[in-house]
DNA sequence: CGTCCACAGGAATGACGGGCGG
DNA sequence: CCGCCCGTCATTCCTGTGGACG
């Protein structure tokens, strides 16, 4: 664990080093205002959202019942699979991997041949980097592609097989898995313990989306869920005793008062419940507050970190998108500017195609960009919605949601489209497109 | 009452870069 | 080196459709 002290001392010593060369040193400054900033942070790991706290309040009845769950494994007899369904920010999470922390350590203790792997599977995109996770738990090298699926999935049996492992394997929103790739790799990771003595294949099943169950085949479901654990939302006032906990260990007394915690616990109670989300905002909040010069975090630097957090997670979301995504969204945004609030696909495209030529782009075709715009309204950056219009035609009537000023940021922040504000813009002849669109 | 618009969105297919084993 | 297998992005072709117009 870092200490803050240590960082502190550094800068102070800078600082004598720096007086000492006299009265015109550029740094001295910037050196003096950093020792004169109050300290807030005591611990800054402990707000980070990878920390797993010691202890998790108002979960521990849930971690008591996946410790039973898991229990006959330490037995080395198989348990059964387990299915945990909750929200984001619920501590589905932090309470399997806190679990399996101890567990770890109990069966490096007694020598047991018991793996357990956290995978998850928004991140590692693909079945085959699923599988190819699974193999890196035990032990099993295998390429991050070029191999056939069902050889990767051969090797991590067989490997399981002969080790006699006992691996248990978190898979952490699985649903995208299942949404994306159907559910054969479960069926096939279900069955992966038949005929088996020694060794063997354990799943934790997690999502968020309580309807992923209507998405999977009753023989897989049945033999995942095994077991079943719900997380329920943490309440306003569970929350402030998360954050109480974490505030305690991550902040010097007295810097954040409680009216400040209780804040965030409500704003965050508001928004699902989401645990994560509270701690970002306070987390932030003091990071505003000690940047600002001040010494206790107030009320106001709670809404400016939800401001703040909110815009951070647009532009975040958008200035990474695909450039043709971007030019979509540009196109919408030209509309906008020219008060066509609402624009039909063909509108769009049009402009597309025409904001493309202007950048030397070549433009992609009309259905494609049809499902852009469908990914960025499951983003929720535009709504579009199917109207019919009988003699002239069926279309998608598309809004943009994103307030324009953020739009814009992203536009300026990339390379290509920058230049198209720059110096292009004018030779769009927007007037007939508004013509064109208006033509209902 | 049927037509027919202007697309939606599914299916099939292909190009491509990456990476293996042999 | 080849042949094969990935996943991703894109195109082409296609069928489907609610309701204003004639």
């Amino acid at each position: 664990m870092k200490d803050d002290n240590n960082v502190f001392n550094k800068v102070e010593g800078l600082h004598l080093q720096l007086k000492k060369r006299g009265a015109d040193d550029p740094l001295l400054e910037v050196v003096e205002r950093a020792l004169q900033r109050p300290r807030i942070f005591k611990d800054r790991l402990v707000m980070r959202s990878d920390y797993i706290p010691d202890s998790l309040p108002h979960r521990a009845e849930h971690i008591r019942r996946l410790g039973e769950m898991l229990s006959p494994s330490l037995k080395l007899s198989r348990a059964s699979n387990i299915f945990i369904y909750g929200k984001t920010g619920t501590g589905k999470t932090a309470v399997v991997k806190y679990v399996f922390n101890r567990f770890k350590e109990i069966a490096e203790l007694q020598g047991l041949p018991l793996l357990f792997s956290y995978i998850n599977c928004r991140i590692s995109g693909t079945e085959y980097r699923v599988l190819a996770e699974l193999c890196d738990a035990i032990g099993v090298k295998v390429p991050f592609t070029g191999l056939s699926k069902a050889e990767v999935f051969n090797r991590f049996r067989s490997a399981l097989k002969e080790k006699s492992i006992i691996l248990i394997s978190c898979l952490d929103e699985i649903d995208v898995l299942v949404k994306n790739y159907g559910d054969n790799l479960l069926y096939e990771l279900t069955r992966v313990n038949e005929n088996f003595e020694g060794g063997g294949l354990n799943i934790v099943g997690v999502s968020n989306d309580l309807h992923f169950k209507e998405l999977l085949d009753p023989r897989v479901l049945s033999s995942l869920s095994e077991e079943e654990l719900v997380f329920h939302p943490y309440t306003a006032l569970e929350l402030v005793d998360i954050l109480l906990e974490r505030a305690a260990k991550a902040f010097y007394s007295g810097t954040v008062p409680e009216e400040v915690i209780r804040l965030c616990a409500a704003i965050a109670a508001q928004e699902h419940g989401d645990a994560r989300r509270a701690i970002d905002l306070l987390r932030v909040a003091a990071e505003i507050c000690e940047r600002s010069g001040g010494s206790v975090v107030e009320e106001k630097h709670v809404r400016l970190a939800q401001n703040m957090i909110e815009k951070g997670r647009v532009f975040e979301a958008l200035s990474t998108l695909p450039l043709h995504s971007k030019i979509v969204l540009t196109s919408l945004y030209l509309l906008v500017k020219n008060d066509i609030l609402n624009s039909f696909s063909g509108t769009v495209y049009e402009v597309y195609r025409e904001v493309c030529s202007l950048l030397g782009v070549e433009a992609l075709s009309s259905r494609r960009v049809s499902t852009l715009i469908s990914e960025l309204d499951m983003l929720g950056v535009l709504s579009s919605e199917i109207v019919n219009m009988g003699r002239y035609g069926r279309t998608r009537r598309i809004t943009l949601l994103t307030p324009v000023d953020e739009v814009e940021q992203v536009i300026k922040s990339d390379d290509l489209l920058k230049t198209l504000l720059d110096h292009k813009v004018n030779f769009l002849k927007l007037e007939n497109f508004k013509k064109y669109n208006e033509k209902t």
